[in-house]
RNA sequence: GGGCCCUUAGCUCAGUUGGUUAGAGCAUCGUGUUGAUAACGCGGGGGUCGGUGGUUCGAGUCCACUAGGGCCCA
């Protein structure tokens, strides 16, 4: 009987699941998506719409992809998702980046391990190009599994021939603007390969060194400048007794304290002063005596000579050099070392380096003749080079001591031999001499930085990069377009470049490599002071790949019709102000004039729960596709946009479980609606706002305001705050714990046609219509399912809501005065009841609080009694109570409030109490309120 | 070592121009309901705002220093 009783009520129904499963469920969405075309479908519908290009940045294709690309990519599609449904005709072509020596590296020793060593630069640049391509593929699918939508089948990838062909034609404008220059600077470099290596190319390991003090005698100028009357040296220590032909200059730290020390033995040298003792012992100096001491300033620009050659040795300052070992004198060679590089350039000292590939001494004039010819490799024995310079230096008595020592250095990969640090010619871009770096620092001014600190970082960069070094003595890369005689000179010219690069966008770069230098030149008209083609050879040096990812904004936005130049945004991790930003931005300053770019958004990087960076071994350095097969990519994306990327971003599975639970409210509240609305059809069923309920005014002017909020804060790419600060907060407050709390027992028990529950469920329709589109963007496959169930009670539409459009506050939600008297009805409830129906309920007296009645007493003078007087009959159903009267007493002043267990008997069908039941015969005795809808709902039925 | 940035309850976030007992969601504990039920309601506990020292009648909110962390350089 009772269940009898139970069928009359309008119980919730719908097949839309309570449990997402998204893992299983979020593939077949996708597909349907796919099927449907849905990404060509809103750029049909948008394509008069106002224009928005977000440029992707190209991720690296070398491995499955991390949560850090799934911060970036879902920031990307939640941006775009929103725009799109506010009619942007914004495509989204994402990019590619395959160049470069983490692939060359990888294949390199790939193809070691076969045991053949002679591979051709063809055969290397085939199987990275075949590597890229297999991550290019799984990091595509691991995308879109993402629920990433964009033009997938015209992605941009910079392999590419029409891209090549475009970064050489961007080259050739550099060229052209002559800017480009041939400068020397060290490399590291293997003797046995006769190869420039790179960082990751090179193994540290144990090394003989032989370790020598060498005296520089001082100037006369120099003696005076320094108070000393006697011939004196600086005494510097070096383990590369080779580097010494090379020898340039001698450094000191300007702030450490030095000595002259007479002695009987040497004469008088200067060294650190924290180094006196031990150079004293290791020298054996002796009757040494500290006759001056001065700051390393003291001793700037004064000369030294070359130990053995004739030429100055200038001293120069250098904050790098300590006294952690040797003189604090640094024997500075420009051309065999990076830091004594940045000092000679710095003063104009030349980067020498008297080698040629195989590492011998070349004949220069300047090389001492005894050691011409002579091989500084220095593999197990010592090297012929250094035998030679310490016979010559022991000759002429500038060396005092030396020693052999031990110690860490670095060793070629493949050769497992000594690797040198030698300057070769490179390619550089100048970027003062055409004014760029003032033009670069001026477009930056146009620029909006989100957060806004990013513009000082990437200005600061821009101000302290050194002209750019772009030439690489790689082969997976974009070969410098240059040509060479036989003498090593070199020919570059814009008008040839071009002409080449449209031989690349037919065949891809490998021409370079496959042809000869006459082949590639047939029928380009080359420059009068060009030789004739038979004596050129094409280069093998590559660009740097910075100069790849950094011309997409002209390989795309300016190549391709549907997009536009310069973009609205790029958006990408905070480390790129010194990457893509950058490189981006001087590309386009230098060929075009100004940034490629109007916002510039950066995001923090993924941390741990601690704020400590991932390492590979923790377990939430996972692939990304780990992540999604045990949360789904709803929940994955949730986590992400409910966290402020402008900060680090902490991950823990701790921290996506909870993400997981806000995500099951949201997922729960959207079913409550969907299954309220069974039975409803807007159609017909819909109350005109105007005639809506108190309550359901006061519902939609919440609604009203989130829209807000929400608009307000996706426009401001704040998703955190639009998910966090304002959607949760609403699901969980003013739906669950207010508006469907109470809208239970109106939707259940009344009438199916009631004006009350229609007046609801006209309410809820639009709640649920808003509610899904606002969180689209945030978790597409979920919207788009509810937003299914809603339609047709099934998983998929035609009409996915990602092709709706944003929704806009109907001016008729504004209800503020009756949202202030519900609100503060509410607030009454929480204030000066709840404490007391929970006293009953822990005395065990009342169970739910359908079963307490509440009397309420005060003052008509009261405006807050005067509105409890004028909602009283309203009053039961706000605060979900049997009973509520209002008692006015004129003395009162205060509003009293007593609960206590309601009177009567309870319905059985609706669970509230009322003085007496009323008989039904059919279903036996019920409230009278339940007794007139089932009269209602049996004449309906008949 | 340098540049930029971060530090509020167990977790993720709010905290307007400095001003009453620092808020929310989740988690946790207790409890109600069994007509959103692997769901929902009600209630409790839990931060003194990384630390120290200043400015001020008054600071999470301004200044200095310091600790820890991140990105990028060296």
């Amino acid at each position: 009987m009772a269940l009898d009783l139970k069928n009359t009520l309008n119980l919730p129904e719908t097949a839309f699941p309570m449990r997402g499963n998204l893992v299983e469920r979020e593939p077949a969405r996708i597909e349907h998506w796919e099927k449907l075309d849905l990404y060509g479908k809103i750029q049909a519908k948008n394509a008069a719409g106002p224009s928005f290009i977000l440029h992707d940045g190209p991720p690296f294709t070398n491995g499955d992809l991390h949560l850090g690309h799934a911060l970036n990519k879902t920031l990307k599609d939640t941006i775009l998702r929103f725009k799109w449904m506010q009619g942007y005709n914004a495509p989204y072509i994402p990019g590619w980046d395959s160049h470069g020596l983490p692939i060359e590296h990888k294949v390199s020793r790939e193809l070691q391990e076969t045991g053949r060593t002679d591979y051709t630069a063809i055969e290397v640049r085939e199987a990275c190009a075949k590597f890229a391509d297999k991550y290019r593929l799984s990091q595509r699918e691991q995308f879109k599994r993402l629920g990433v939508l964009a033009d997938w089948d015209n992605e941009y990838w910079t392999i590419h021939p029409e891209y090549e062909a475009t970064e050489l034609e961007t080259f050739a404008s550099f060229v052209e603007k002559n800017i480009v220059y041939r400068s020397k600077k060290p490399v590291y470099w293997s003797i046995p390969c006769a190869t420039a290596l790179a960082e990751a190319e090179i193994e540290y390991r144990d090394h003989k060194s032989v370790s020598i003090y060498v005296k520089l005698g001082l100037s006369a100028e120099a003696l005076k400048a320094l108070a000393l009357e006697e011939p004196a040296s600086v005494l510097i220590w070096t383990t590369t007794a080779w580097t010494l032909p090379a020898n340039m200059a001698v450094s000191v730290n300007p702030k450490i304290e030095y000595s002259a020390i007479k002695t009987s033995n040497q004469g008088t040298v200067i060294v650190a002063t924290a180094l006196r003792d031990a150079v004293i012992e290791a020298c054996n100096l002796e009757d040494p005596e500290t006759i001056n001491t001065f700051l390393g300033t003291a001793m700037e620009k004064l000369e030294a000579r070359h130990p053995f050659i004739d030429r100055p040795s200038p001293i120069l300052l250098a904050d790098y050099v300590t006294t952690e070992s040797g003189t604090g004198c640094v024997h500075t060679a420009p051309g065999h070392g990076q830091d004594d590089y940045i000092t000679g350039i710095n003063n104009g000292i030349e980067v020498y380096c008297p080698l040629d590939d195989n590492g011998n001494y070349v004949d220069d004039g300047q090389v001492p003749a005894e050691l011409v010819g002579l091989s500084v490799l220095d593999d197990g024995k010592i090297s012929e080079a250094n035998r030679g310079v310490l016979k010559i230096i022991a000759q002429n008595g500038s060396l005092i001591a030396k020693k052999t020592i031990t110690h860490s250095y670095p060793h070629c990969w493949r050769s497992k031999t000594p690797v040198i640090f030698r300057a070769m010619d490179q390619w550089f871009i100048a970027l003062d001499k055409g004014g760029d770096r003032k033009l670069a620092l001026d477009a930056l001014k146009d620029v909006t930085f989100i957060p806004a600190w990013g513009e000082k970082r990437i200005r600061a960069a821009v101000e302290s990069r050194p002209d750019w070094c772009i030439s690489r003595q790689r082969t997976w890369g974009v070969p410098i377009p240059a040509f060479y005689n036989e003498d090593g000179e070199a020919f570059i010219d814009a008008d040839v470049i071009r002409a080449i690069a449209k031989k690349v966008a037919v065949s891809g770069t490998n021409i370079w490599f496959e042809q000869t230098a006459a082949e590639l030149l047939e029928g380009i008209t080359l420059p009068e002071a060009w030789p004739t083609t038979d004596l050129l050879k094409s280069g093998t040096d590559t660009l740097d790949v910075w100069i790849d990812s950094g011309t997409s904004h002209r390989a795309v936005l300016q190549k391709r019709n549907n997009l536009s130049w310069p973009a609205d945004l790029y958006l990408e991790g905070s480390d790129q102000h010194r990457g893509w930003f950058q490189s981006s931005l001087w590309t386009s300053v230098i060929a075009d004039k100004a940034a490629p770019y109007k916002t510039l958004l950066t995001h923090g990087f993924v941390v741990k729960e601690d704020g400590t960076k991932l390492s590979k071994s923790d377990g939430a350095a996972r692939p990304l596709p780990e992540w999604i097969q045990s949360y789904g990519a709803d929940v994955v994306r949730l986590w992400i946009c409910s966290q402020d990327y402008r900060n680090d971003v902490p991950v823990s599975d701790k921290i996506v479980r909870n993400v997981s639970n806000s995500y099951r409210n949201l997922r729960n509240t959207l079913r409550f609606q969907i299954s309220n609305l069974f039975d409803f059809d807007a159609t017909t069923d819909a109350v005109p706002l105007a005639d809506l309920n108190a309550i359901d005014q006061w519902v939609l002017n919440e609604l009203a305001q989130l829209v807000r909020k929400v608009t307000e804060a996706y426009q401001a790419y704040e998703f955190h705050r639009a998910f966090k600060d304002i959607i949760d907060p609403f699901c969980a407050n003013v739906l669950s714990a207010t508006y469907h709390d109470i809208l239970k027992d109106r939707l259940y028990t009344c009438a199916p046609n009631d004006p009350l529950r229609r007046s609801s469920q006209t309410a809820i329709s639009i709640i649920f219509s808003v509610l899904t589109r606002l969180v689209a963007p945030l978790i597409p496959h979920t919207a788009d399912e509810a937003w299914s169930y809603a339609q047709n009670d099934s998983d998929f539409t035609d009409e996915p809501i990602a092709l709706s459009d944003w929704p806009n506050v109907d001016s008729a939600w504004d209800q503020p005065a009756v949202a202030a008297d519900i609100r503060a009805l509410r607030s009454f409830l929480s204030e000066k009841l709840n404490d007391s129906l929970e006293q009953l309920r822990q005395d065990k007296a009342i169970g739910q609080s359908l079963d307490a009645k509440a009397t309420i007493t005060g003052s008509l003078s009261d405006p807050e009694f005067a509105r409890l007087k004028r909602y009283e009959s309203d009053l039961p159903e706000l605060f979900i109570l049997s009973q509520v009267t209002v008692v006015e007493d004129v003395t009162a002043t205060d509003i009293s409030v007593v609960v206590a267990h309601a009177d009567g008997v309870r319905c059985p069908r609706s669970w509230r109490w009322v003085p007496v039941l009323v008989e039904t015969g059919t279903w036996g005795a019920v409230s009278p309120r339940c007794a007139e809808a089932l009269k209602q709902i049996s004449q309906t039925t008949k």
